[in-house]
DNA sequence: TTGACATAGTTCCAAAATGGAACTTAATCT
DNA sequence: AGATTAAGTTCCATTTTGGAACTATGTCAA
């Protein structure tokens, strides 16, 4: 299977994948949340070449991660700033930070710290359950199919029918 | 820069992006938390070539996220397994579940659907403050310069006092 | 004892993605 | 008039993928 292809498998983790699973696309909505938005603060702070950043955006544009927006007319300049669906992100940069400051830590300690407002306490991000609220550990949850899977089940079963008869 | 220079950048997020940032890798630890082991299987249900899943797993080994065990002697066969480093990384899969579900919806609906044993509900993943435990939004973050950080800065000081005494 | 089967890879090669450096465009500033 | 700023594009060599076939090792059934 082509990468281009895994957004059409029947898996969340997939889709999600098919959007910001590129090297680079994580690093950009790093910088996104800490308030960049420009074409060459984007390009300075993560590194990567002109070319693929372009590229990037736009496609994170496209799907509406991303939108452009005028700051200026003359010369006309855009800026990208993150939508609804971009900021909804936030949980999985969180993560990946949570991790990273545990176990990619290169001995100087967490490069960023981070304050939650409401509280007002230094925190890192712990994963909840949306119904109960309490932290959730891998061997508390109970994966089940879902009618998504169970969609794609009846089709691949609809397709299986129609080159039976065609064989026949 | 190249990616694979990534992981020394002072943050987190490429830090982790260096071991999971990978096209494949996601899908591979999704499997794995779905108590997905051996070889066959993984590739069977992700797709992709084997030769890239050879690679992918040695170096999930490689970096402590998975680990080899026998499982029979003969012939001799592994599985692979995930380790406490890999099994932190669940906060990660499950906000992509969330957002995929929500933002990548085929119209299906959501192919798997996890219930939490604790309260016995269904539920999705939600970012929350290590400290107070409530939920927290983008909004009510502030990010900080951290040890991390600051250590870095002082090394491309002391760098640029070598150059220029150097140059002098 | 031979031939099929199972598992876990490896090899080879063409196609696609990436990285680096220079170039372009359009307007402003000095 | 020439330098500067911002946001890209273009070109090309290098690296990474994807696909398909091949290899290795041992079991099992006839």
């Amino acid at each position: 299977m082509k990468w281009n292809e895994v957004d059409r498998l029947p898996c969340s983790v997939a889709r999600a994948q098919a959007v910001v699973g590129d090297r680079w696309t994580m690093l950009i909505l790093r910088s996104a949340f800490l308030r960049v938005r420009r074409f060459e603060d984007f390009q300075k702070q993560i590194g990567l070449t002109r070319h693929r950043l372009a590229d990037r955006l736009s496609r994170l544009v496209a799907q509406g991660v991303l939108e452009k927006q005028a700051y200026q007319d003359r010369p006309p300049r855009y800026e990208y700033r993150l939508t609804e669906k971009g900021m909804e992100l936030y949980p999985v940069l969180m993560a990946l930070v949570a991790w990273g400051d545990k176990w990619a830590d290169e001995g100087d300690g967490p490069p960023l710290l981070f304050k939650h407002q409401r509280c007002n306490h230094e925190f890192h991000a712990v994963l909840s359950c949306s119904h109960c609220g309490e932290a959730v550990k891998p061997r508390e949850v109970t994966p089940l199919i879902g009618p998504g899977l169970r969609a794609q089940a009846q089709k691949i079963q609809a397709q299986g029918r129609r080159s039976r008869r065609k064989a026949s």
